[in-house]
DNA sequence: GATAAAGTATTCGGTTACCATATAGTCAAG
DNA sequence: CTTGACTATATGGTAACCGAATACTTTATC
């Protein structure tokens, strides 16, 4: 080995870099990344020393940086301002694991829900023991108009997503005690997602206890015979309305066609006669 | 509030969504999101339920499907299809975060490194008490040709990529004490990369020990000179060479501009006389 | 030293997931 | 019934490439 400098071709180095030769001649096209030297027919040799720059530009491309503000960076640097950035991209990448870490978690959220779906009896009713569980409300809805309750439904859509507190959980609507006795099914009072964060200020509480719980397959327009039906049965059994009701959709448009193959849970309170 | 559904226009349901109305009617173009109706003069509107599917839109996308597989997904879904998507893409989103908290490593290593070059003294030379490093080497390169050469260093950089052992350290340069003796400095044996995990088979060990360190500014074509001013500064201090030499480039590229700025860090193990 | 195989450069068009802008139609409030 | 805020469509543009076509070099082989 002689002390002449070790070139590769454009060929060989984008094997070495693992890209196409065609990245390499965009990049040199728009002045990011040139080979350390071209022959007279046109030849591009790159240096073992550009393989480092070069992973350094896919670092930088990972961490969502555009080639324009790569190249910018790369043009005016120096070593202070390679650690400024790096220290602030460093901290960029920390919230996009965040993110994904969330993300995932929706995901298994999701995954569980689906999971259950597929398990349960739509036909029957059953009455069971729940744990106590966490959610944050929208703002009160009842007896709304049409036009408050989308606005309702914008602002608290939006709220969940800025503060995070959308876990894949599904949104469900809140029926309280008294629009149940009075046959007011329709009249929510209140949309509400269900968060894990233990920390969060003043959840409104499910509480724990007896809870008759039923699925409601098809258009949410027919939810009333749902409710109808689940009183008779209560009824029969022996038990009392004692609380408000939670519906949920389990099986929306992401699983399944067609609104008729919806299906909602509805949970409500109950007690023994 | 009635029982007529709630439905969002297209400036609205953006908004929802945090995206440009564009989104939307790309969406709808390509047949992946259609609104739940549209009115008479071609107006859309969309439905709460949407909502969930945009997200899963989102979602789908953010870990990196394209638009044209989300579609498919969702219209031949059924719930069980939807579980085994979303396990396989849980799977895929792991090794994501995984990658980007390497290349986050790599960041903080690099930063590491040029911190340390802002801070030394590039004209003294220093005698310095270092500690144990392991080490993956290449394959033998001493007293091979150009081809040869070249070829060792593309599957090493190729080996580590591979392997997963770039963590942001720089590639070095291994001279044999026997090439320090004869002056043949650029006849190296080995390349090599610092490694920190434990668990890596037969790592090459640098020995804990004294080690002079100096500094070469410049291309590496006038390293001899440095090394030569190095044998001067341990004949006067009192030391003998007891080892092999360790070049690192700590300064290239990517921090400064032009091969002058380069700086090159150099050990070698040395003992007293 | 001729020729074939393999590699290189350039150019052109295509791709994805949108965004901006222009133009025209629609709706709701005063 | 007009005004302002919205809607729709169409067109062109963007980033970061990829693929294929064509022409030229280099290298290997006979």
């Amino acid at each position: 080995m002689e002390s002449t400098k070790i070139l590769f071709t454009t060929g060989e180095f984008a094997d070495l870099c693992g890209v196409k030769k065609q990245t390499l001649f965009h990049y040199d096209d728009i002045g990011l990344f040139k080979p350390e030297y071209k022959n007279e027919n046109g030849y591009r040799f790159y240096s073992v020393q550009q393989a480092e720059v070069f992973s350094v530009i896919e670092m930088l491309k990972e961490i969502g940086m555009s080639l324009v503000e790569i190249k910018d960076f790369l043009h005016f640097k120096n070593p202070k301002q390679a650690i400024e950035l790096l220290t602030e991209k460093e901290k960029a990448m920390k919230e996009k694991i965040v993110k994904m870490q969330r993300t995932q978690q929706i995901i298994q959220n999701k995954k569980k829900q689906i999971e259950e779906a597929l398990r349960l009896d739509f036909d029957k009713f059953t009455i069971e023991e729940m744990e106590i569980e966490s959610y944050v409300l929208s703002e009160d809805i009842l007896n709304c108009s049409d036009k408050e309750y989308t606005k309702s439904i914008m602002s608290f859509i939006k709220y969940t997503k800025q503060k995070e507190l959308d876990t894949g959980y599904p949104i469900g609507s809140l029926v309280r005690q008294k629009q149940l006795e009075t046959g007011d099914y329709w009249n929510y009072s209140h949309l509400y997602m269900r968060i894990d964060q233990p920390d969060f200020a003043e959840p409104f509480i499910k509480k724990a206890g007896k809870y008759v719980i039923g699925y409601h397959k098809g258009s949410y327009v027919t939810i009333p015979e749902t409710y109808e039906k689940m009183k008779i049965y209560l009824n029969k059994e022996g038990y009392n309305i004692c609380g408000d009701s939670f519906e949920e959709y389990v099986i929306d448009e992401v699983s399944v066609h067609g609104e008729d193959n919806y299906v909602t849970k509805i949970m409500i309170q109950v007690e023994e006669k």
